[in-house]
DNA sequence: GTCCCCTGCAA
DNA sequence: TATTGCAGGGGAC
């Protein structure tokens, strides 16, 4: 017969906690419950039972507070050290493949209650297993075509089984069980019973008088004290005894055979049981002995990443001196600095991290540093904890200058955790680091771009390690406290675990590299120099002139309430002209348009195309567009433009993610400078807005076509080679391939459309989105693709190629060896294999692009560094470089930095870079 | 407050 | 059913 089981997860929680030492793992955390239930769990998994879940109390009122607004009024809150592990033991209970119930409404009680009695009419044995002794009421022996419910309680050992065990237990049957609890009240929960009426006495009350309703009636025949005790409580006992019943009959979103045992996670609960220091469970986990039943799949994919391949590059068994956690400790006093600095310079090279009060690097002040110079060990020097009550500190300055030497020798190296952070803390502390030699987030990123690179991930993925995350220390949201707030105690946890965890997933991660000559090449070559020259970028900052941008979003205001006003009278109400919900009630249900587009939700889209489309049968579509694009240059650049000024320096630093783009592109945020407007003329202002100061100018210089070029000498063909040694305009030479004109006949059109051919082509894109893109037919579009083809069949091949590379090795790679991987290249549906396609097209395009900027940008860095300040890098837009100049410095910078940035490779086309020199942005255009 | 959706800017 | 990103406002929870 098929068995369920029920845990009662509440009441072990509770129990555990209570019943065991305070127990803590290294971390300090609290785990005494977690150990206790882990345990009961592992202990439920070995009878291999084919239905089982976990059950737990939801928040908000069930019935019963309904009922008795007093309903466990008296109980305590729940302690901390117990709160605190709510969370991981439904992580461990999820991972050990345990189905969660959790009933908004219902207490866990009578979902158990519900489930058992329904599981028990279809034939499947109950267990239950609780310590909570009010479960006896649900006790029943097996009977034809049903199953029995028993109690086990894995805390005690104990089992009811049977009637017989119940009434050994308690003295009464089962069904008697309720009337017991109604006399005997509960002052935990509140429920009041009869006074000095214990189980003892509730058990002979039964016993002569058979049931609740029994002894209401003979309550005048008992005699004494409690004989009027139990008269006083006639009233309110029948209450009580709804309350102590379980109700079997509540509305379920499962039933019995929905709840079967998923396959555990091996990886999550290596993790877990890592992090929380479950030894025995841990061996359990890869001896295999217990649980055998999961390890024929695979552990779950982590779902979200796009590309996620593991391929060469994914966890081994982590190595148990990898996962171990640390001994960490506090610098306080400055012998044991002293200590600390002699043990860095012996060793020759030490994980390093800073701890600020802001998010910003250009905003943060130091609050302490970290070291590690060996796995599992490592200090945390506290600087600037300022909370009322913490431990004296050295002080900063001191302990900068006793580290300066150390910090500015390039003989020592340091190895970080996205040290370009740290970088600009340092340099802003007057602090000028050198020997920065490797950074395990750019370690990861090159292995395998498509994963995370966190450290919270790399630990766990890498070491099996489950890092302290700063929530726990800092608090998170609102409340979050910033570090210098945060106890110093705490702090040495965290920060020190830092640099401890740098270190080690540093010696997890360079072996590969080095496994990989390509990657480690581009590591070497390519990222790590990059990694200062990008600080440098982002300190420098580009001058924006603020007074501008606030009168365009003067202008730009006054023009968006006209539309506002227009739009007002042609719907024939007021409506938010923001809202895509409220547009598409006016356009598609009160207008009755046609809705020509669906969002990929399904829902008709209001966006740019749909308006188009339905611009030639209302006014309102037009002025919806008018309004937008007004509305996105005011509320992303106008306005928050002026917002994002430094007030230190007077100018704006944005961020420059370099493991931000799986293909190797940068990204920038805070403000993301990447995407200022250009293609249309109100955009274009914004432009002006970035300037340079009195005497200097702004100098752009961006690859021609490089994508374009870079498709040429891949792919070899030997039109498009030849076009690009003519020095043809490209788009127009497709043109006259594809239309079979001469150069100079085609038409403004016919460019126009080849142009978004070799676009097109470079995103992998079919017939249909070039129809759509060019409004034109799909028979049409493929024919113009098939000419396409024949003319440059290089091109053909190479894609042919590289879907195939892709297929076969499941990645991609640059000129340079970078690479991407393509992990539903080979597992994914049809839609995600197609998109995996064309993202394999596209990479060693724009992931080469990507290559060389970063190779000229290292060049030019190094050259400008020679010119005395002159010239400043401050922008880099993908295939553009952005300079501010001395005025007298324009001619050098223009006969330097383009030839550099096309000598950044050699291909088998020219590089070709354009240059502009103006007063602002889009002058130097 | 946080998260998701829709929208739109760049190369 | 065209690649890579970042970010705004609305609105549900």
């Amino acid at each position: 017969m098929p068995r369920l089981v029920l845990i009662d997860g509440s009441s072990y929680l509770f129990r555990a906690f209570h019943a065991l030492p305070p127990l803590t793992n290294a971390q300090g955390e609290p785990t005494g419950a977690l150990f206790g239930v882990v345990n009961m769990l592992r202990a439920t998994l070995k009878e291999r039972p084919d239905y089982a879940a976990f059950v737990l109390d939801a928040s908000g009122p069930t019935f019963r507070e309904a009922l008795y607004p007093e309903y466990k009024a008296n109980r305590p809150p729940m302690p901390d050290e117990l709160r605190a592990q709510v969370e991981p033991m439904c992580r461990i209970v999820e991972a050990l493949g345990f189905p969660i119930l959790r009933e908004e409404g219902v207490e866990a009680d009578d979902v158990i209650g519900t489930l058992a009695l329904r599981a028990a009419a279809e034939g499947i044995d109950v267990t239950i297993s609780t310590s909570d002794k009010d479960f006896a009421q649900l006790v029943r022996e097996a009977a034809p075509g049903q199953g029995l419910v028993e109690l086990v309680n894995t805390m005690t050992g104990s089992r009811m089984d049977s009637v017989e065990a119940v009434v050994a237990k308690f003295g009464v049957r089962p069904d008697q069980i309720v009337d017991m609890l109604a006399l005997m009240g509960d002052s935990v929960d509140n429920i009041p019973g009869v006074p000095k009426c214990g189980p003892k006495t509730a058990a002979k009350w039964l016993a002569q008088f058979g049931t609740l309703d029994g002894v209401v009636a003979a309550a005048d025949t008992v005699k004494g004290k409690i004989g009027e005790n139990l008269r006083d409580a006639l009233g309110h006992l029948p209450l009580s005894r709804e309350l102590a019943t379980i109700r079997t009959d509540v509305a379920l979103p499962v039933g019995p055979r929905d709840l079967g045992l998923r396959e555990r996670d091996v990886e999550a609960l290596r993790e877990l049981y890592t992090r929380y220091g479950f030894n025995q469970a841990l061996r359990e986990l890869d001896g295999g002995s217990a649980v055998d039943a999961a390890e024929k799949e695979p552990a779950r994919a982590r779902g979200g990443a796009r590309y996620a391949a593991p391929a060469g590059g994914d966890a081994p068994a982590p190595d148990p001196a990898l996962s171990a956690p640390g001994e960490y400790e506090t610098i306080l006093d400055v012998p044991r600095l002293e200590t600390w600095i002699a043990e860095l310079r012996r060793a020759g090279r030490f994980a390093l991290d800073t701890e600020t009060d802001s998010l910003d690097p250009m905003r943060a002040r130091l609050v302490g540093i970290s070291f590690a110079a060996q796995p599992r060990r490592a200090a945390y020097l506290p600087l600037g904890h300022d909370y009322p009550g913490a431990p004296s500190q050295l002080d900063r300055d001191t302990a900068l200058e006793m580290l300066r030497p150390l910090l500015e020798d390039p003989q020592v190296a340091k190895i970080g955790q996205h040290g370009k952070y740290d970088l600009h803390v340092f340099r802003r502390h007057g602090i000028a680091v050198r020997g920065y030699a490797d950074d395990t987030l750019l370690e990861s990123f090159v292995l395998n771009s498509s994963q995370r690179h966190d450290m919270d991930s790399l630990a766990r993925r890498l070491l099996g390690y489950e890092t302290l995350p700063y929530e726990a220390v800092a608090g998170k949201g609102a409340r979050q406290i910033p570090f210098n707030a945060v106890a110093v105690d705490d702090a040495t946890r965290y920060a020190a675990e830092d640099a401890d965890i740098t270190l080690r997933l540093h010696h997890a991660l360079s072996p590969r590299l080095a496994e990989a000559p390509g990657l480690q090449k581009v590591y070497r070559e390519i990222e790590m120099p990059l990694v200062e020259v990008l600080a440098r970028i982002e300190a420098n900052g580009v001058m924006v002139d603020a007074d501008e941008l606030r009168r365009q979003t003067a202008d730009l205001s006054r023009r968006m309430l006209a539309a506002q006003n227009k739009a007002t009278e042609l719907a024939g109400r007021s409506f938010n002209l923001d809202s895509p919900k409220q547009l598409q009630a006016l356009l598609f249900d009160e207008l009755g348009l046609p809705a020509l587009v669906k969002t990929p939700k399904g829902q008709p889209s209001t966006n740019e195309e749909a308006l188009e489309a339905i611009a030639d049968q209302h006014e309102l579509p037009r002025v919806i567009l008018e309004y937008r694009g007004l509305a996105k240059l005011r509320s992303t650049y106008t306005e928050k433009l002026p917002e994002m000024v430094n007030p230190d320096t007077g100018r704006v630093h944005t961020s420059y993610h370099q493991a931000g783009a799986a293909t190797g592109r940068l990204a920038s945020s805070d403000p993301n400078l990447q995407n200022i407007p250009i293609r249309t003329v109100d955009g274009r202002r914004i432009r002006k807005a970035f300037v340079a100061p009195e005497g200097r100018r702004l100098v752009a210089c961006d690859y021609s076509q490089i994508e374009l070029r870079i498709m040429a000498h891949l792919s070899q063909d030997e039109g498009l080679l030849g076009a690009f040694a003519a020095g043809a305009d490209i788009h127009r030479a497709t043109a006259a391939e594809v239309f079979g004109r001469r150069l100079e006949e085609v038409t403004p059109e016919e460019r126009r459309a080849a142009k978004a051919i070799n676009f097109g082509l470079m995103y992998g894109m079919g017939a249909f989105g070039l129809a759509r893109n060019l409004g034109i037919g799909r028979g049409e579009a493929q024919d113009y693709i098939a000419t396409y083809f024949s003319r440059y069949p290089g091109v053909r091949d190479f894609m042919e190629r590289t879907r195939q590379q892709a297929r076969e090795q499941g990645y991609v790679e640059t000129v340079f060896g970078r690479r991407l991987y393509l992990e539903f290249i080979q597992r994914g549906n049809q839609a995600q294999r197609a998109g995996a396609e064309r993202a394999a097209i596209n990479a060693p395009m724009q992931g080469t692009a990507a290559d060389i900027i970063k190779r000229a940008m290292v060049d030019i860095d190094a050259w400008l560094a020679g010119q005395g300040g002159r010239a400043l890098m401050i922008l880099q837009v993908h295939d553009e470089l952005v300079f501010e100049v001395d005025a007298g410095f324009v001619e050098t910078l223009l006969a330097e930095v383009p030839a550099r940035m096309s000598a950044a490779a050699e291909l088998r086309v020219p590089l070709v870079v354009e240059s502009g020199v103006g007063m602002n942005w889009d002058e130097a255009h």
